[in-house]
Parts: structure tokens; sequence; C-alpha cells
DNA sequence: CCCCTTATTGTCAGTTCGACATTAAGGGGG
DNA sequence: CCCCCTTAATGTCGAACTGACAATAAGGGG
């Protein structure tokens, strides 16, 4: 931040986007909207706005276009700051900087009746990134920066606990690191490393849940900000890149 | 992003700062300017200045910043956004949005002769975020997260070489560990789990290099863009931190 | 040639990993 | 009530990895 009194630095539009991730029956979902208006009228967008005035704060107004697009709850939610996307000519009506935010929620049954845009639906992640799919503005590119930084941060994060509802069994948890992640895990395996790193989940009482089956225990997200040792992910099998 | 034609949105300033981070003589430090002009006047700030006019992208706008205030060159120097602060109140003069850019430089042993600034100069990561030194704005904040952002990515990427010139020993590169997590590794080790990453470093020539005792072989940066597996942080012995 | 310094290679026991088998605990149907 | 089906949880085993530490290698200086 420097100095200049009488040149006068150029005032730019602020918004938000934001990229609501969750797990609907086993699949990775993302949260897009169809767009009523132009630009891009009609392509699919993530549910966002510009800044109320001048005095809100931006991850209030991410937080009042949850509720206001999505019809969801900021608190309890997992939110972060994506980043900010500013490239000139990102919106055709003029500057316009973007500040995204990623935001991950436990799997809802219901579509999620949007209040405001002409339709409001869950699409599988791999289907939004496909290209299939029309996305306004450079959402695509803001879709794709959120779900790779979902993928790193299952590896050395609890973040996978924010998928899932306050208490869980192992085998949610393992449903969300296969979904996420696009790979098969052992089982067995997969419920030794869990429980072996400190922090990361913790018994919720001797509760068990009804399903066919055995039953299985429950557990919460546990105190650890960071899992060690890290859950890594499988090698991709082939060697098309990577040298050493 | 949504509607409505009669109502405008409000328009901010955006400016751009610079955490900037290397090694000077095996320590953290961090590149802090002394303000020449009110608000802040006297206090250390992080590099960085309005957009220059409404057409500048940000990402442009931080190299400019990084040649006017640091008189680096931001070619072949790793640059990566590190977040939007934009709290209102954060700067007194109005609502501004600041995007803050994390850029990594091999050790320059000149003090960085400022061109703009009153003076600039390398301070330890370690005394900025002691509370000792005043800091401008959100500043303190800033710092902190990328220094948080900086000592995660050492683990599962790459970053370490960022902090070394073309080619380097092995040496070096645990310094930058070392220093930058503020631990003391095995050097035995330390080699043999860094060799073991594919696509971390390869071997730059039989190439070596002149110091008292045996000549270390030089490396340079490898194609890789994550650690498989990766350098996990010793576990702190004590808990008596740790805290997001 | 001996000594000092730093680099690189080994050693070794304890731990973890991935692949796979086995046992445990319900619920349903006859 | 017993057999069977399903999913959960624990166990096994050889290969690979880890941390601690010893030993060897390769220059430079005196």
């Amino acid at each position: 931040m420097t100095d200049d009194d009488t040149w006068t630095p150029p005032e730019i539009l602020v918004a938000v986007d934001l990229v609501i991730l969750t797990l609907r029956a086993s699949v990775f979902h993302v949260l897009l909207i169809e767009r009523g208006i132009e630009p891009f009228k009609g392509a699919q967008a993530l549910p966002g706005g510009f800044l109320n005035n001048a005095e809100e704060d931006i991850y209030a107004a991410a937080l009042r276009e949850l509720r206001e697009e999505a019809d969801l709850d900021g608190t309890d939610l997992h939110i972060e700051q994506l980043g900010a996307y500013g490239t000139p000519g990102r919106d055709p009506r003029g500057r316009v900087l973007s500040v995204a935010y990623l935001t991950i929620a436990p799997g809802l049954p219901e579509p999620v009746a949007g209040t405001d845009a002409s339709g409001a639906a869950w699409v599988p992640v791999e289907q939004a990134l496909s290209g299939s799919v029309q996305l306004a503005f450079d959402h695509w590119k803001i879709v794709g920066d959120a779900v790779e930084r979902a993928r790193t941060k299952l590896e050395h994060t609890p973040l996978a606990t924010a998928f899932c509802t306050k208490t869980f069994t192992i085998a949610d948890l393992q449903e969300v690191y296969e979904a996420v992640w696009g790979v098969d895990l052992d089982p067995r395996n997969f419920y030794r490393k869990v429980q072996r790193v400190p922090g990361f989940i913790e018994s919720a009482g001797a509760d068990r849940r009804m399903t066919t089956g055995r039953p299985a225990r429950l557990f919460r997200a546990g105190p650890a900000t960071a899992l060690h040792p890290p859950l890594t992910r499988p090698e991709p099998s082939n060697d098309s890149e990577e040298g050493r």
C-alpha cells in the first residue's frame, strides 16, 4: 500500500461467488444456478452476487448469499476463502473482482429450492468440469480450483468430516475420500489408518446406527486441525507423467 | 453473481500486497518497507499499492509492485495468490480490498535497495510476527497467513526449491526446511527421503561446488508438482501450541 | 601424508503399508 | 430359534519406510 494523494486509484466492483460442495448418494456434487438474466443468460453459474453496500464485509456477504441463493445456514458449515478472481474482461459488463469461497456441506437430500435464481441444482463435479456444461464467467476455473483445493486438503486436514453430519461412521468418511478423490480404498486399511491419526475422529458414545448388517460405531470430528500422519492419495497407477 | 439493473453495486478500491519470503544466512526473512506517509507513517508494511487503472490485471499489478518496490523480476520466481483481505476498516482512509500475493525468492545477499519507499529491509519472520514490530493495516495477519501457507506447502509440494537458486545441494534444501519450520533435521535421513520422492529434485550434471569438506552434488528442481510421499513436519514434542 | 570438514552410504530395530483372511454382530426368513 | 445374508471390526504377513546413529568418501590446508 503506498503513497499518492493527488492521484485517484480506480474503483472496482466487488462480488462474491460460492463453490458449495457436497456428497449426494456417494457422488461429489457442486451447486449451480441457472442464470435468468444476461450476461450468460441460460448458462449455469455459481451462486453469488455483488456486495450490498460499501460497508459489507466480504465474508458476511458470502454468508448472506449462502442463505439467499442456497437456503443454507453458514453456522457450522465449513467455509474458507478460495481466492480472488479479477482478470479484466471476465465480466462483460465491466471490471469486476470476485472473491470466491469454498463451502463444504453434508449431503442435503433435497434439491435445494433456490429462492432467487431460475433454478438451483446439484451437479456432479465430474460433469460440471467435463465441458459439457456451459459455465458463466470464469466459473469453470473457480470450480476447478475449489475441487483441487478440496482434494488436497483431504490429505492433510480433517476436511472430510465437513462432508459428514455431526456423527458419522468410518464407512461414511471413506465414502467422502472415495468420491472426492475418485478412487477406491480398502475399508480395512482405511479403518486402521484413520483411527491412528490423533485428533482426527473421536468416538461418539457407544452409539450405533441401523442398516442391514452389523451396526457401526459412530464418531465425531476430533480437535485436530492437521492430520499427522497425512492420508496420502494413492499414486495414479499409470506413469504418463512424473519423473525421477 | 445476480441480477438487478436498477440498483448500483458499490465500488471499492483494490490494492495488491506482497509477502516476499526468502532465506538469508539460514534465517527465514520477510521483506518490509517503512511507510513514509500516513496512515501508519513510520510503521513497517508489506510492499504493495493500488491498481494503476481499472484495466490492470491484479497479477500484473503484483508483478509491477514487485519490480517497483523490491526491485525484483517476477520471471522465474514463485508467486501465488494468498487471498483477499477486505475487512471494512482495515484501511482508515476508506474501504480497500487488498489481494495478497505470496512470493518466494532465493536469498538475495544485498539489502534490496527499494526505489520508492523510505526504506526496505529484510526482517526475520520470527521477529516480524513476535509483536515487537509495528505492522501497518492487517499486515500482521497477512504475514502470518503467508508463513503458515509456506510451512504447509513445504510438506507436500516442491516449494522449498523456490527458496534455492537454479542449482542447489541437498544441504541447501535442508536449510530451507529447517529455517522455515524452525526445527532440526537429520542430514542422513533427509538426504534419503528427499531423493526418494519422484520428481522432486534431479541431478544437475556431475557438477559440484566448493567449500571446505567434501564437494556436494548439485541438483535442480524436478518436474513434480506434489510430493509423494510428502515430507512431514516432525511432531512437536510438546503440545503447548498449535492453533489455526 | 595427516587432519579437519562436510557429503554420502550403511545398518538396524521398530513401525507402517498394502493386500487379503477371519471373526463379530445385527436382521430377516423359514 | 437357527441358518443365512450383510456389513463392521480385527488380525496376519511380507515389503517398505522411519528415526537414530555408525562408517566411509572426498576435498583442502598445513
